[in-house]
DNA sequence: TTACTATATGAGCAGATACTCAGATAATGA
DNA sequence: TCATTATCTGAGTATCTGCTCATATAGTAA
């Protein structure tokens, strides 16, 4: 018979404490789905070489799209997912939009990750 | 004539200097590939659930099975894919693997983008 | 050895995602 | 007003991903 999921294997008669004391320390389900959401927007090479560039200086979506060798439209789509994260924001210039990083949560969360691999 | 990705518009044009020093300053595409890869790990909720928990003491494949209300074939995946990132290690004893974090870049990871969101 | 338990792994599938394309929208200036 | 430029957006599609299922492997004890 095969294995369930529901089923307990032996060692979990013996560690059921660990268990019970891992869901009730574990984080609320909607801080769990936010967390995942930012990491989320970092995990992508296109997001994280939008978002490096920016945290040097302010661009506009043509920069960028010519930076990334990327259609304007891949761009401002990214953007825009980064702007819904709050991530980003930006200010219009005329015609033109520039982008820049709505705080430094996210070059800390990129510098420590750096730090990391190069460990 | 719909403006293709390879043509420049105007503002690139103005502002080429700064597309420049963007490519220039960029980070080199393989760490951007490994920072992307650690990100992805780190971008599921699952995972997340994971390491947070064996942020607080190691756990064994069957706990976080029981934990997560997952298979242990699901949870053994995911473990593969910390472990070849070098994210979590573990001790065998007998016949039970003892999975922990392989040091506290993780941690530290999670409590500044909790930090992030509850601004 | 054989039986049993814990974990690992490959295949396959449903759902997510990152791009392109075509067309819409918004600010500017003639 | 109309044309132009910069950006945005919806639809479609190829690729990626997280799970389940079946099976393989490794350690233990009889």
């Amino acid at each position: 018979m095969p294995k369930q999921s529901s089923d307990l294997c032996d060692c979990r008669l013996i560690h059921r404490q660990v268990v019970e004391e891992a869901i009730a320390s574990s984080l609320h389900s909607d801080e769990i789905g936010t967390l995942a959401q930012i990491f989320k927007a970092l995990a992508d090479e296109t997001r994280l070489k939008i978002l490096w560039a920016l945290e040097k200086r302010e661009m506009c979506v043509c920069d960028l799209a010519a930076m990334l060798g990327l259609t304007e439209s891949a761009v401002s789509h990214q953007l825009r997912l980064l702007r819904n994260l709050q991530l980003v924001t930006n200010r219009r210039d005329g015609v033109v939009l520039y982008y820049r990083l709505a705080d430094n949560h996210v070059s800390q969360l990129i510098r420590i990750t750096l730090e990391h691999l190069r460990d």
